[in-house]
DNA sequence: GGTGAAAGCACCGAGTT
DNA sequence: AACTCGGTGCTTTCACC
């Protein structure tokens, strides 16, 4: 995978819209001391080059009804098995990401659940997939997301 | 926490939303055939609400030459120290979600990082915090994310 | 690669049904 | 609650630097 550069300017374009994506480019050109047609222009560049792959809203699940989240690690009969697993993992819509992992368990995901009775069924779900010896739940008590803007800011100056 | 109801023309516009921030909202009017005024009011609702919390980017990490993701597990000496070292561990970059956890672990956190060195040093810093006992790390071979709209679609309809 | 202005649209609030 | 409509302001393009 080819590593591309972002110059100061495209940094601070990414900053800004990955607080907002809907903060105007005027807006941003404004604080960067440039024309919004040159903001324009980058945003488009890092969405060719597929740098910004996408925007999308944050939700907010809990008030939706969605407060139960957990880990969930699963041992196979075979490690052989993992591509077929892994499909039928994301054909339920309650697990929200998946990853084959080294150490532990052979794959590894992430369950967003109404309650624990919920959350019971999808695990049930989880165990009754052929190849699947047994699973692990870790269930989350409090989950703390690190802030994007600072993420950004160290992570990615430096490259 | 207040569980809010949200109606198919709501789903159907945060769908749209989801999978782009920045459709126009005269795009979504004609799609649903509704008139734009009532897509933003409806939008709008939803924002004051605070089920829509915000928006973001999508970004290429692996582009960036942020291709390493791991999974790192953490023994706390005493569980008493848990509010302390979550908040030593947000204010390291690399660690993008904590949860604490019931089950194996006390902590539980990802972490996005260049390579192996660059994960080493990382995870250096997580067993350096004071109260930390010992870490298990599992490394993420490959990354399979849900597909956002199947999930919106799926989950949220039924409520 | 950047600018600035102009044209084309989208947003959004007010007033109406 | 939803619609129309008009003012305001954003996006996007393009000729020029």
């Amino acid at each position: 995978m080819a590593k591309f550069r972002l110059d100061e300017v495209d940094h601070q374009i990414l900053d800004m819209l990955i607080d907002n994506t809907r903060v105007p480019f005027t807006d941003i050109a404004k604080k960067l001391l440039i024309s919004a047609g040159t903001v324009h222009v980058r945003v488009k560049k890092m969405e060719d080059a597929g740098i910004i792959k996408g925007s999308s809203l944050t939700i907010d699940y809990k008030k939706l009804g969605y407060s139960f989240i957990a880990y969930v690690g699963i041992f196979l009969q075979n490690t052989s098995q993992t591509k077929f697993v892994l499909e039928r993992i994301n054909l339920l819509p309650y697990v929200t990401v998946a990853h084959v992992t080294t150490g532990k368990f052979n794959i590894f995901c992430k369950i967003r659940a109404k309650d624990t009775e919920h959350a019971k069924d999808i695990i049930f779900m989880l165990d009754d997939i052929d190849g699947v010896y047994r699973t692990e739940t870790m269930i989350s008590l409090e989950e703390s997301l690190n802030d994007k803007k600072r993420l950004m800011h160290d992570i990615f100056r430096e490259m």
